[in-house]
DNA sequence: ACTCTAACGGAACTCTCATCCCATTAGGGG
DNA sequence: CCCCTAATGGGATGAGAGTTCCGTTAGAGT
């Protein structure tokens, strides 16, 4: 039995490769729009994608193959944070990123996908894991920007910000499934914002005793 | 064709029926907490219920004809919402119901699955969206009595306050799966209750011009 | 108790999906 | 420019999920 995936395609990473791999991706995101990542079949993949159902399956071996491969992609394409020069401006700005991914098509299914995928797989939820943790940490540093320019209390955790501005969007998509507007972003900074400068992000003791 | 579910058992709901049903309900939460969703099969079920494979079929129709079931009756289970006298105890009793549910193997297992069902089933969306729905309706009640009291300012949306303590717990869980603590939930409500005080649950214009 | 029929269950059947074999194609080094 | 082999593609094969048929069982009303 040959190794699900990562056997194929590291060797000779060249045009024919890179091509199959591209139009694999697409077709993939485009059947994801289409049914959903249940609905989503490996043959229908290849199909599309115009390639052999064999190479498909040589090089992801499975469905949550794919959209782990899929979300990998998408966590190399680093959206470079944004940087208003004030943390209000900031986490607006991540929250309409999150805003625009979720309500994009393509992405949003993706996303979804992914998240369907990561509760009955371990690949899948390990990509998503590693994905978020990024994202995240990249956006923390505008928060200890802030903290350094004073707008926010010292020891403000910057992750925990990030996420706590995230969460109800996400929440509002994926476990209320309610519509999420530009109104719920500009509420989650407003509210997330208000706490953060009481001080209710500032860890405790951080290892110290 | 037969209508998939719905069409039998509502007749008959008397002891063979119901007792199929529980059976059936049981061995659904047995498989998704092994499987998750994406493993979860029609024949499995059937099997470890004791019942007739077409009988599943009959009823239920498809795995999220399953979870859906399973949803409702979730539903129907009023776990009725805490009055511990102030608003931070109910937010906290809250908080705990959700992270219980959450870190429990069977409630948990079937949140999961039934979060992952509903992105491409709109069935499962509904059942979703009307079990949050009834849910967050409930625990507003309290955040009501509170704004009678005095505790928080006048106008502050209760379901918007119970969704802001409960959406990190459901991020961390769904999105980027970090383990769910105690912590967490002590945090999200500690947040919220900031915030909230702060006036920033207050609706503008219900309705008003 | 008896009857009627809703609801269940076993088994055969079909069809889709995952896997495998082997011929063919096209990068990349020499 | 040629060769070597990584990588792809078509098609056969088998397993397993979903569907249907029809006989059997057991609630519910009388």
């Amino acid at each position: 039995m040959d190794q699900p995936s990562r056997s194929a395609g590291t060797v000779r990473p060249g045009g024919r490769t890179a091509r199959v791999r591209a139009a694999v991706m697409d077709a993939t995101q485009d059947a994801l729009v289409e049914h959903g990542f249940h609905g989503l079949t490996m043959d229908q993949v290849a199909a599309r994608a115009g390639v052999g159902k064999t190479t498909v399956y040589r090089r992801w071996g499975s469905r949550a193959g794919l959209v782990t491969d899929l979300m990998n992609e998408l966590a190399t394409q680093s959206m470079p944070h944004a940087d208003t020069g004030d943390i209000e401006g900031d986490l607006m700005a991540n929250a309409l990123s999150v805003l625009r991914a979720i309500n994009d098509g393509r992405l949003g299914a993706t996303f979804q996908a992914m998240i369907a995928a990561a509760t009955s797989d371990e690949q899948a939820a390990r990509a998503l894991r590693v994905f978020y943790e990024r994202r995240i940490g990249e956006w923390a540093g505008t928060v200890d920007l802030a903290v350094k320019r004073g707008e926010l209390p010292q020891g403000t955790d910057g992750g925990e910000l990030i996420r706590a501005v995230s969460a109800p969007l996400y929440y509002r998509l994926v476990v209320t499934r309610e519509p999420v507007t530009l109104e719920d972003a500009e509420r989650s900074v407003a509210r997330a914002l208000v706490a953060a400068r009481a001080g209710a992000f500032v860890m405790r003791d951080p290892g110290a005793p």
